[in-house]
RNA sequence: GCGCAGGUGGCGGAAUUGGUAGACGCGCUGGAUUUAGGUUCCAGUGGGGUAACCUGUGGGGGUUCGAGUCCCCCCCUGCGCACCA
């Protein structure tokens, strides 16, 4: 009687042999065509979460399946390890965040090394070690050389109680999350880095991104938001001022009712001198967070400054307004307002009352509605002096050559896309290597890295370096600066630094050019813009440095999607919601299997469905998948998270459907184990009958579905194809020929599951003598000729509606075809008296005779 | 508010990209094995209908011999919005 299957022994086993054999070790060989593949490195939050493992079997089995098609194939791993939680953990439980943190690191090293990821650990790397960030330092004092970065003031969330700045997921509700006081607005230099210089490049680049999803590539079009449009310049009543303005419709200016400003535009400012009610204004326009999302969804409102701005053509004063949606750091920081011809503007007018103007008309005089909406169309002018009867078009050239002549204004491009804010004033991260001189300059640092104390106390009050005079106080009366790099600055050049992890003389080596670009790249759809686009510009700076010489840091990308769960609550006598895990919940279902009940296992007592949502903590629906991995071992793991959806979908969990995967691999393990002493002495693949035959063709045509789906990488259908095979192999008796045929498909099979469940497939594969390794094995081939049929069944239809099926010999002519559609009893039934108009022929499909 | 996705049985999903809708798995139903539970194995399973057949891919319209797939309008859900990572 066979061993029963027992992950845990062979998973440990599998993994000490590859640990032994250095399997995974990545080394330089430019005779080898390489493959770098990459998952985004993980916040060391504690403990894996299932999006851990999902984003990490998604790498490990593109790596692995890469590495058996005969690719040199590197893939590491480290740890995104600066951070916001690390200094919340801090407060909250008074250890160090590097402590904290480097705990963190262990134990999820452990968790990786367990579920079986072929990593070179020997690369690894952490964000917070002064080995790795002393090279970005090094480089920002190069980009200050360069003047790629400078200071300038910026808006952030200030919270008057905690006299911190918080960041926006600390905001809730337009309160601090810590001390509940409403959350105030604040100006802060900073330092930013000139994105925008790079911003057509990286525009541009987007097309060559063929490796990219599609919709990743828009998003960062629409992100970086290049616009054409009009820069001009309105006149200010009763003073030599100018108010600038862009528009992207400059052809709806003679349509400007009024123009709106930031509340903390100097103009608004002056007015509200004398008028207490603008005053009040702007002070409430303080009020609130930062974000855009915010910003955008709360109600708009204004508030005239009581003066004019002159109209850049007709000289004609409209008012100005201070409106809270308009915002300081963002463009000009005023807009010029046509109600006409913009939903938004036509909505603050109809409630300050301001007229609306329309200047635009549809081209076929049909009526465009202004009462009731902003007509946002394209159209002919008119009461447009000047520029009555022109189009669109044509009139924002003539408008922008009409106030270009008169130095009013002219033509320009914009980019929605901000110079990237780099500045925090936090304490774990990593330092920004500057110095304010004693005489108010600035001078970067020489001496790096300049290192983060990690012997800190940290208490929720702002930043302990600003309280570390051993820290900031040096000599002649110089401070160093105390804020630290925004954690997307450490991610955007990990990727780079893993081919170069141990050098000690410049950020990146000679290794980085045999190695990049990352081939595959996998992470959360989360990233498309920010991370993504960020790694995108590093690369484009570290380019202009010398250090890599490709234009862009990863061919191909990979979004996976989010891992979801079923939530159950009960509400408590206060109206809040108490949340019960998933797993402590039982279902009742009816005779068809739709959901009746749900109970908590510990009381019998009904629970409410909650819907289904990202696993998270404040919904306790999360899956622990160590506990996952303790159960049922890392292969049933990693094969139910690759079958259960698409890699780019989200993930439903489902606890049966883990019982189903580890089925499967029970049922793999009994075929093959079962019959492995008769397997070996197996006859060679001749003489089969018609079943062994048909068994073959079924196992060959799966094999060639499932190396399609590998390519494409919809592994879900990978592994229905080989539980698929698994079913056909089955069905195969004991003869020379089932046999024969059963070996060449367990090795199929196997190879095929290699990658997805590494460690059962190396334990059979050695178990049934195919060879040693199966890392080292050739990727199965498809044997075209066992595909071949004699006679293929054409579905016949009438009408297009299935009415019959034929068998025609594979060879038969388009005629035969035909004429064998025609004669079958019940098609002829459905075309009755009608007369066939046309008969179409989809070769080894299908027939669809039309008869009217 | 803006940008991007997605919507197919009771559930996750498949459909080689315009050609038999529902592969594979879960669940459910029936049966076999088992003292019993579990495990394992066999069969069935979109809905309606005894059947022939009818019907069915969020809703409505269109193109086509043929639409889950293409086009137009609408509804719903999710993700991102620059200081979470």
């Amino acid at each position: 009687m066979q061993k029963e299957y027992d992950p845990r022994a062979i998973e440990t086993a599998a993994q000490n042999y590859w640990e032994e054999s250095a399997s995974f070790k990545a080394v330089e060989d430019p005779s080898r065509e390489k493959f770098y593949c990459l998952s985004m490195f993980p916040y060391p939050s504690g403990r894996l979460h299932m999006g851990h493992v999902r984003n990490y079997t998604i790498g490990d089995v593109i790596a692995r399946y890469q590495r058996m098609l005969g690719k040199n194939v590197l893939q590491p791993m480290g740890w995104d390890a600066f951070g916001l939680p690390a200094e919340n953990a801090a407060i909250k439980h008074g250890i160090p965040p590097s402590q904290w943190t480097k705990s963190n690191v262990e134990y999820m090293k452990a968790q990786l090394k367990q579920l079986g990821f072929g990593y070179d650990w020997d690369r690894e790397l952490a964000t917070c070690d002064p080995d790795y960030y002393k090279w970005e330092q090094w480089l920002f004092t190069r980009l200050m050389e360069k003047g790629i970065a400078y200071r300038a003031t910026a808006t952030v969330n200030w919270d008057p109680v905690d006299q911190t700045v918080l960041a926006n997921e600390q905001v809730i509700d337009g309160r601090g999350w810590r001390s509940g006081a409403p959350v105030e607005k604040r100006e802060i230099e900073q330092w930013f880095v000139r994105i925008t210089d790079y911003a057509q490049e990286l525009l541009d680049a987007i097309d060559g991104l063929d490796g990219w999803p599609e919709q990743v590539r828009t998003m960062q079009r629409n992100w970086i938001g290049r616009s054409e449009g009009v820069y001009m310049e309105f006149g200010i009543e009763g003073s030599d001022e100018k108010l600038g303005i862009y528009t992207t419709r400059p052809d709806t200016v003679m349509g400007v009712t009024y123009v709106a400003v930031a509340a903390e535009h100097p103009l608004a400012k002056q007015a509200a001198k004398g008028d207490p009610d603008l005053d009040a204004f702007i002070e409430e326009c303080r009020q609130g967070g930062i974000s855009e999302a915010e910003i955008e969804t709360m109600e708009k409102k204004g508030h005239a400054l009581g003066i004019s701005a002159l109209h850049p053509i007709t000289g004609e004063p409209v008012p100005i307004f201070a409106a809270n949606f308009v915002l300081m750091g963002y463009g000009t920081g005023a807009v010029m307002a046509v109600p006409a011809h913009d939903q938004r503007d036509w909505e603050f007018a109809d409630k300050y009352g301001v007229p609306k103007k329309q200047v635009i008309f549809s081209v076929d005089d049909s009526p465009c509605g202004i009462a009731e909406a902003a007509y946002v169309e394209k159209g002919l002018l008119r009461d447009s002096g000047p520029f009555d009867g022109l189009s669109s078009d044509l009139a924002f050239d003539a408008i922008a050559d009409w106030l270009s002549e008169r130095g009013r204004g002219q033509k320009r491009v914009n980019f929605r896309l901000r110079d990237w804010g780099v500045s925090r004033q936090r304490y774990w991260g990593c330092p920004i290597p500057v110095v304010h001189t004693g005489d108010g300059g600035i001078r970067p640092e020489t001496d790096l890295p300049v290192r983060l104390p990690e012997d800190v106390v940290v208490d929720g009050s702002g930043s302990p370096l600003k309280k570390m005079p051993s820290f900031s106080d040096l000599a002649n009366g110089e401070i160093r600066e105390t804020d630290t790099f925004d954690t997307f600055f450490e991610s955007s050049w990990y990727y780079a630094r893993f081919c170069s992890s141990d050098c000690d003389t410049a950020m990146l080596d000679e290794r980085a050019r045999y190695w990049l670009p990352v081939d595959q790249y996998v992470g959360g759809i989360e990233h498309a813009v920010l991370h993504l686009l960020y790694a995108r510009y590093f690369h484009k700076l570290m380019r202009d440095e010398g250090l890599v010489d490709c234009d862009e840091p990863f061919s191909h990308l990979l979004t996976q999607g989010m891992v979801v769960a079923e939530t159950y609550y009960r509400e408590g006598s206060d109206g809040r919601k108490h949340w019960f895990n998933p797993a402590d919940v039982d279902v009742e279902r009816d005779e068809k299997g739709r959901l009746v009940r749900s109970v908590l296992r510990e009381d019998g007592e009904p629970v409410t469905f909650g819907g289904i949502e990202k696993m998270s903590k404040s919904k306790n629906n999360g899956v622990d998948p160590q506990a996952l991995t303790d159960r049922y071992g890392a292969d049933t793991v990693r094969l139910y998270t690759m079958f259960t959806s698409p890699p780019d979908q989200s993930l439903e969990w489902n606890d049966e459907g883990v019982e189903g995967a580890s089925r499967f691999l029970k049922r793999l393990w009994t075929l093959a184990l079962k019959k492995g002493e008769a397997l070996r002495g197996a006859g060679d693949l001749v003489d089969l009958g018609d079943s062994e035959q048909a068994a073959r063709r079924e196992l060959h045509a799966a094999l060639k579905k499932a190396l399609f789906d590998y390519e494409r990488q919809q592994f879900n259908t990978v592994v229905s194809g080989c539980m698929t095979m698994v079913n056909a192999l089955y069905k195969l008796g004991d003869s020379p020929a089932g046999l024969a045929v059963l070996r060449e498909g367990l090795s199929i099979v196997l190879r095929l599951l290699g990658p997805i469940a590494p460690h059962v497939t190396h334990h059979l594969w050695r178990e049934l003598m195919f060879g040693d390794d199966i890392l080292g094995s050739d990727w199965p081939q498809v044997d075209e000729g066992a595909l071949k049929q004699d006679s293929i069944e054409y579905v016949v239809q009438v009408n297009g509606k299935v009415r019959g099926k034929v068998q025609v010999p594979a060879d038969a002519a388009n005629d035969a075809i035909e004429q064998a559609a025609l004669a079958n009893d019940n098609v002829r039934r459905f075309i009755g008296d009608a007369s066939v108009r046309k008969i179409v022929v989809v070769p080894r499909k299908l027939v669809n005779i039309v008869a009217r």
